[in-house]
DNA sequence: ACGCAATCTTGTCAGCGTCAAGTTCGCGCT
DNA sequence: AGCGCGAACTTGACGCTGACAAGATTGCGT
């Protein structure tokens, strides 16, 4: 927090990605801008190039974070002994409570959809998703069912088209997946 | 078909539209830009301009056009006395038949929400949806599972994640729908 | 202590969306 | 019939953006 500005910014790239979450989540991904990051951050307008190459490279970062914090929420519920109802709220609350990076996710237009690190956090995180539903009849469906609910929802619920009901969302997604898939 | 431009293109506006739908599809929603689809149709670089106004009223527009088209298949297949499988069997056909319009219809940060001719769509849209489910316990609840459920398998779908099955999504949404919503 | 490479700045370029002003044309009105 | 008025389209300009090139500054290993 230092108010005099040193030529090397120290730990830029995070200030970077974290003004992007905000920027996103004010604006929506499509009013987030290179330069305009660089402005909220404090540097000149191509400071951010050096660490991200492109616009769509800062955008992979972010999703590559974001799968990586996703992957994380899920293994921790499955190691805290959670069912698929358990494993669908964790799904929902990090929609909600990480929308900048879930919005930039699903969107691969938007990014590098072949970056290494990328696919690594994407695979570890459907990896969780699967194992969830491991142990039913026709798994395969199941978790293409599973994750589309809690999906569809989730993004529903972002967008605003569900905000009639103030409830809170992640009991709402308990109530329904657990009238259908009756554990 | 003429091969001469006359000074008035005729019918720009539908033009327009329909470049939109390609440029849409082909690169998705970030990747179209108003002069791009006035070279794509012919026309000076300002042409759409005085016909949508804005990009945003571009994007209203198509927003609107697809929640018309998806109110009228829904509408259409309970008039054929179809029951909730059918209605989300022709909510998932919308969405991968209409790819373009579905995934603008879904961006409420790229128009203008408040369009009058866009929230009178969406809410027969809307309207259509929740007719399917009026008659079960908690139609509330109940309604916003199976658009839940529809909607994320849809998204999931049109943004490659689900890309590994090269079964017909119509045929996969039947299947799972079927086994959650017992009729 | 020195030099190298990473980091950041400055300058520049084409392309974009938007506005203002001019040009061409269809169409209703008399 | 023809005339004029307003809708449809063009032309030109402005500030902004992302991308690139080249220079300035600094941390860090040796």
């Amino acid at each position: 927090m230092t108010t005099e500005r040193p030529y090397h910014h120290g730990d830029l790239r995070r200030a970077v990605l974290d003004a992007a979450v905000e920027a996103i989540t004010e604006h929506g991904p499509a009013g987030v801008g290179l330069r305009d990051l660089a402005r909220r951050v404090g540097v000149s307008h191509a400071g951010p190039v050096h660490h991200f190459k492109d616009k769509a490279g800062l955008l992979t970062a972010l999703a590559a974070e974001g799968f990586t914090l996703l992957a994380d929420a899920l293994d921790a519920t499955v190691a805290a002994g959670g069912d698929i109802i358990e494993l669908g709220a964790a799904y929902v609350r990090f929609a909600v409570e990480h929308r900048a990076h879930f919005e930039v996710m699903f969107r691969p237009d938007l990014y590098h959809a072949d970056d290494p690190a990328l696919v690594e956090a994407r695979d570890r995180a459907g990896a969780a998703l699967a194992g969830g539903v491991a142990d039913r009849p026709d798994p395969e469906l199941a978790s293409v069912a599973a994750w589309s609910l809690v999906h569809g929802f989730a993004t529903l619920w972002n967008t605003g088209a569900l905000s009639r009901a103030d409830r809170d969302p992640v009991a709402m997604v308990r109530a329904f997946a657990g009238s259908m898939f009756l554990t």
